[in-house]
DNA sequence: AGTTATATTTCACTGGACGCAATTTTGCAA
DNA sequence: TTGCAAAATTGCGTCCAGTGAAATATAACT
């Protein structure tokens, strides 16, 4: 975007630190330790104005969960001819993991820690993986009526998603999510390839997803 | 228990109270509206000593979530000689449905309409819902050490739940929640059985759910 | 009855969320 | 450049969930 009034700028400025300010504040002294007088007093501002950008707490680590439905749901309409739904799916997963900042980055890690320690945080996480989940089963079922009743449609995507979120956490019950976002985002590859693979042997069509990675 | 302290028996007594005071006040003026003020009020208590019984007031909507988890992995435990992992999860559904007055009752239909109107309720039922699939898909693997990898057991129960969930959502969101317990338990199993019905058909072993009705 | 253990109440306090009015900042036009 | 309307920001105040600690009550045990 290079047009933009200098007014809308300058809120993506303070927005960025707001959300800088947070994280940083997160990671040295933990979530629950960190009010939000703290946060608005290191992003120099009023603890009311952070209300504006962000309907809560919680929200300060979600903070671009639409592009990744954006993501997911793009994947799909550019689905490639001869896909069925499973491929479309897979892919649609694998694209919006890469495309969207929001896996990646440090805050992609820090979301991943608190999320087993603080509740809130978990059920938030929950909260928008569900939505996703519902918009991109949506979006499947209209790409797909002769192949997919709305219903069949939520069962398989609740079914994927639901596969590959069971695997990860799991996974990341031994294992601490690595800190280096590159390495990050190939775990998160591997652990769907993981979660999928059964599926891709007995339903349709062989694919290795680490030609992705 | 015959035998319980006059204690023990008072505890239960006004946990009872808390709870019908509760879910009474929810019903008739809403969950938000609705303050622990006014519950402990209801059930002639303090508003302290309702955080001795339940952790939070979202908690207050879901007292036996143990008693859930707890059929399920009974069904998985008393699983048939013949039945596969696919059949044990089914059957540990089903019955998980039926023997915990968790689904059925009054403060189940009331939770269904809560889940999807207060976001905090929403994120409270995911959370329980992720606790419960890992602990059915630990137990799973333990019960098919052979068939199942601790990997494959959370990605199939993963599978299983999310895409029950994913169609119970759909489905709630044109058809209100039935009040009639009975009726409702019908529905649940219905709706299950919508969900499963792509698996059974290609995976292993065809069965009615309506059996079980 | 007296003693110990366990609930419950009371009170004071924190922190998140939000409504509202006053105030400052900014974009833009005259 | 100045003036003005719109938008952003602030500074209150309020509500409510949740916590800590001390005081009080009540059951259990001997």
């Amino acid at each position: 975007m290079v047009f933009m009034t200098l007014r809308e700028r300058k809120r993506l400025r303070t927005r960025q630190a707001i959300l800088t300010a947070a994280t940083d504040l997160f990671e040295r002294h933990g979530y629950t330790e960190t009010t939000l007088d703290d946060i608005a007093a290191a992003a120099e501002i009023s603890k009311r104005a952070i209300f504006s950008y962000f309907a809560s707490k919680e929200d300060l680590l979600f903070p671009e969960s639409d592009a990744r439905i954006g993501a997911a749901i793009g994947a799909i309409a550019a689905r490639q001819p001869g896909d069925g739904p499973v491929q479309v799916l897979l892919r649609a997963m694998t694209t919006s993991a890469q495309e969207s900042d929001d896996l990646t980055g440090r805050r992609a890690a820090l979301r991943l820690r608190l999320m087993r320690t603080v509740p809130a945080v978990r059920g938030r996480a929950l909260q928008h993986q569900f939505d996703a989940q519902r918009e991109i089963a949506r979006h499947l079922a209209a790409v797909f009526p002769a192949d997919l009743s709305p219903i069949s449609a939520a069962a398989l995507t609740g079914a994927f998603i639901g596969a590959v979120t069971g695997v990860l956490d799991l996974f990341f019950e031994e294992q601490e999510p690595p800190q280096d976002p590159v390495e990050l985002r190939a775990t998160l590859l591997r652990v769907t390839q993981m979660a999928l693979t059964p599926w891709l042997d007995t339903s349709s069509g062989e694919r290795d997803l680490s030609s992705d990675i």
